[in-house]
DNA sequence: CCACTGACGAGTG
DNA sequence: GCACTCGCCAGTG
């Protein structure tokens, strides 16, 4: 397993975050098959930005906060507004509620956990 | 090679 | 709920 193909992994399962959905980044470390590499997660995809075709906007905290970026970037603000334009929304805390948007890949057959409304 | 940093997370008090 | 610690790993100087 390369760290190429690590990133490629990565890459894959944001990718597969549909619209309106957000996955942490421990999530999607997990689903990439590198549990507990949720840095390497948020550092690849600082990479990646919006460098390609990947919906790095859906990528969120345990807290289901937006991840303050160094530099000064007005790029959380971006995020926010593209996930709010997706039916995301936030709270007075300005944290989403996980358990009505988070994605869950496994519901994705059953539908029954998948409810979104509210 | 070592030290430090960074879009994180789980555990502890 | 908040502050702190430790674990993880790639990049950079």
């Amino acid at each position: 397993m390369t760290t190429a193909n690590s990133y490629r992994e990565i890459y894959s399962v944001v990718a597969r975050i549909p619209a309106g959905r957000v996955a942490t980044y421990g999530q999607v470390a997990r689903l990439a098959g590198m549990p507990g590499h949720a840095r390497q997660v948020g550092y690849s995809l600082s990479a990646v930005n919006d460098h390609g075709p990947i919906p790095w906007h859906r990528v969120v905290n345990a807290k289901g906060m937006i991840s303050p970026r160094s530099g000064g970037d007005h790029m959380e603000l971006v995020q926010r507004l593209l996930l709010e334009k997706e039916g995301v929304s936030f709270d007075e805390h300005g944290r989403i509620t996980l358990p009505h948007f988070q994605w869950r890949p496994l519901d994705t057959a059953n539908k029954r956990t998948q409810r979104v409304d509210e």
